[in-house]
DNA sequence: AGTTTAGCTGCAACAATTTGCAATAACGGA
DNA sequence: TCCGTTATTGCAAATTGTTGCAGCTAAACT
C-alpha cells in the first residue's frame, strides 16, 4: 500500500483541518482493505492497533474523508454504504441486487452522459464513483429457470 | 390520492402473498407522503391510525413492496434510503450532495446507456429508479465564491 | 360458517449509525 | 518550547434498521 500520506496531509492542513493519528490509521485501513470497505471492517482493523478508538470516530472520519474527496462512498445493493480510496481514474460499478457481486466499468461509459447533464441541467455529477443496480447474467438465469 | 388499490391487491394475491391491513396502510402512507419517503415518516403516519403497528413491519413491508416492484428504493445523498411509488414511466434523479434537493430526469436519458450495458456486459440494469449524486448550480456557486 | 395452513405481525433483543457534550490535543503564533 | 484556540475525540445515549420466534390471521377449500 503505497499512498502518498504526505500529500494528503498537506491537503488537509491547507484546508484548515487537523491530521490526527486516528485519521491516519483509518485511512491506512481503507487502503489496506481495498475496495468496498465497510465501516465495521475498518473499525476491526484500527481497533487492533488502538483499542480506544471509538466506532463514532470511524464513522465520522469516513464521512469527513469523503467530503474531502479522499474517499468515495459507494452504495451497496442492500442499501448500506461502503468506502474506497479515490483513485486517479474514476470508475463505476454494476452491482447485482441478488448476489451482491460487482463489475467495474471504465469512466468512459459516463463521460458523455456527464457532459450532457452539465450543459442541459447545469448539474455537476460527482463521478468519482457511480453504482448501477440490477441483475447479472447468472442470477437472471437462476431466477428465470 | 388515486391509486388503484384493487389492481395492486390482485397482483399480490396472484403471486401468493396476502393483502393485510398493515400493508394497505403503509402503501397508502407512501402515496400520501409523495416522493423520497423515509421509513420513519411512514411509521409516524401509520402509527397515528394503528399504534400497535411496529417499526419492524414498516421496514419489512417497504422491502417487500420494493421486491414486488410496487415501490422503488431511492438512495439519498447521505446514504440512507427512501421509497417512492413506481409510476408508469420510470424516472431518475440528480441529487445534490450539499443541499439534498433533487431534479427529475426523464427515463430517456438512460435508455441507450442501459442497452449498451446489456449488450456489452449482459447485465440488466434496474432502471425503475437511478440516482446521480453531485452538486447543483446554487451550491457550486456558494462553494466557489 | 368452520377448518386448515402457511404467510404475516408484534415483540424484544440485537446490530448499525448518529449526535450532544466534556475532555483532549493538533498546530500556528509568541 | 510553551500557550491558546478550537477542531477533534471518546463516551454514552439516542436513532435507525434487522432478525428470531411464537402467536395470529388472510385466503382457500369445504
Amino acid at each position: 500500500m503505497d499512498h502518498n500520506t504526505a500529500e494528503i496531509n498537506r491537503r488537509l492542513r491547507e484546508a484548515g483541518y487537523r491530521v490526527t493519528p486516528q485519521r491516519q490509521l483509518i485511512l491506512d485501513a481503507v487502503f489496506e482493505l481495498g475496495k468496498h470497505v465497510a465501516p465495521d471492517a475498518v473499525y476491526e482493523v484500527v481497533r487492533r492497533k488502538t483499542p480506544s478508538l471509538s466506532r463514532a470516530t470511524v464513522y465520522r472520519t469516513l464521512h469527513f474523508l469523503t467530503e474531502q474527496r479522499i474517499l468515495a462512498m459507494v452504495q451497496r445493493a442492500d442499501g448500506r454504504v461502503a468506502y474506497e480510496v479515490v483513485g486517479s481514474e474514476p470508475h463505476h460499478h454494476l452491482v447485482c441486487r441478488t448476489c451482491d457481486s460487482f463489475f467495474e466499468l471504465p469512466h468512459s461509459v459516463l463521460r458523455t452522459f456527464r457532459q450532457r447533464m452539465e450543459s442541459q441541467y447545469d448539474f455537476e455529477i460527482d463521478v468519482s464513483h457511480v453504482s448501477f443496480f440490477g441483475h447479472c447474467t447468472d442470477c437472471r438465469d437462476a431466477a428465470g429457470a
